[in-house]
DNA sequence: GTCTATATTGGGATAGAC
DNA sequence: GTCTATCCCAATATAGAC
């Protein structure tokens, strides 16, 4: 639990202008080693979850020594956080590029709902997700970067959905809250239990209720 | 790992059986110092998460010995999965009390939409389940039992939504399907992030869908 | 920068007295 | 059934050689 480590870089700096930026890769930017780590850590975490996140599995799975992980994240807790931000920024970028423009309307909606069906589909990013999630919600420090990455989704949903000074903005941005929830919440049960929780059948409701609204809000034609 | 515990009542019994009846108290039958183990893990988990439920922590919680917890339970995973049963239980009993009758129609909505926010605001029980579900998702045992939870809530949502036979009634099962995966998700974004994620809002938007769908399929009566 | 070797802590399990 | 005491092991952190 000590905050500062004894040598080397320690802690990952750059966090405080950086942010507001949001260009640069956390990762792409570490020496090969440090990348190394980080690369093995996140498929520790996927294949076996947090618990099994012990120095010695990252150090035996990146083929590297206990030691450099103190060297270039200080202790366990600066690796988990360089983690997480390289979490973030992965799915951040997978996300900006399904924000391809459309025009408002069919082709657009068709974009979002099979963007949506995507992200659930994708167990892996979402497992992780889910490792991560409990320790965030205890750590400030993991809790505030997870909750820019929500953030930033509802944004990119929202920008998907609107312009600025659109009529229906409040009411979308409530409709883009829906839509993340709603992948997390079936990615949920999904994973538990993919023969009895259908999906497949909930995300073509979803898509007919979404239609139902914007008709309502008069944003889309629809047949 | 060791699935046989050396002596005392060790692994709890009765799942065979017991499951098709659905009215036994797992916790209610155990003796007093293991339901105390178990009050106290269940606080713990809470409190602290998955990572300080140690085997000291709960005994020092309970103010029971650390042995006392290999003969109730045989070892810790036999703890976690009597943990994971009560939690199960506890779930099950709450959502059950609001099935009370109401005719089809606007107060049976209400009534729906109340409880369902009742669940999100109710957060002990989300991050007891947060905690556990990426165990669970790993561990077989775990998994069919947390499986079956889930089963039984879209059973439940579904039974106050419609009739057995119900014309649009595999309709009104993904519609359970999504108002589960709402909860879930909506619950993310509310413990992340209070402030920037306006849950009531995304609620309030979710009822005017609900209301949108269930007039095409002439369900209730809407205003 | 990277390694080996080690100090230290804490967890889970269990023997054996009562 | 419950406790104390102990064993074994895994994990983090770090000193110090190269």
């Amino acid at each position: 639990m000590s905050d500062i480590p004894k040598r080397g870089p320690g802690r990952p700096r750059t966090r405080d202008k950086a942010r507001a930026l949001r260009v640069d890769d956390p990762i792409e930017s570490l020496p090969p080693t440090a990348r190394n780590l980080l690369d093995a850590a996140r498929r520790i975490l996927v294949r076996d979850g947090f618990t099994a996140l012990s120095l010695s599995a990252i150090a035996a799975e990146a083929d590297e020594s206990k030691a450099s992980i103190g060297y270039h994240f200080g202790n366990k807790e600066g690796l988990v956080v360089a983690l997480v931000d390289s979490l973030v920024h992965e799915a951040n970028r997978s996300i900006i590029s399904e924000t391809h423009r459309y025009p408002m309307g069919e082709q657009r909606l068709r974009a979002l709902m099979d963007g949506e069906k995507r992200i659930v589909d994708d167990t892996d990013s979402f497992v992780a997700l889910m490792e991560i999630l409990p320790h965030a919600m205890r750590d400030g420090s993991l809790r505030s970067r997870v909750a820019d990455l929500y953030a930033d989704y509802r944004a990119t949903v929202l920008d998907v959905l609107s312009a600025q000074d659109d009529p229906a903005y409040a009411e979308l941005a409530s409709l883009a809250t829906l839509m993340i929830a709603l992948v997390d919440g079936l990615s949920v049960q999904h994973s538990l239990d993919p023969d009895r929780a259908n999906v497949a059948a909930a995300i073509a409701l979803w898509e007919k209720m979404m239609r139902c609204v914007l008709r309502d809000l008069r944003m889309i034609d629809v047949g």
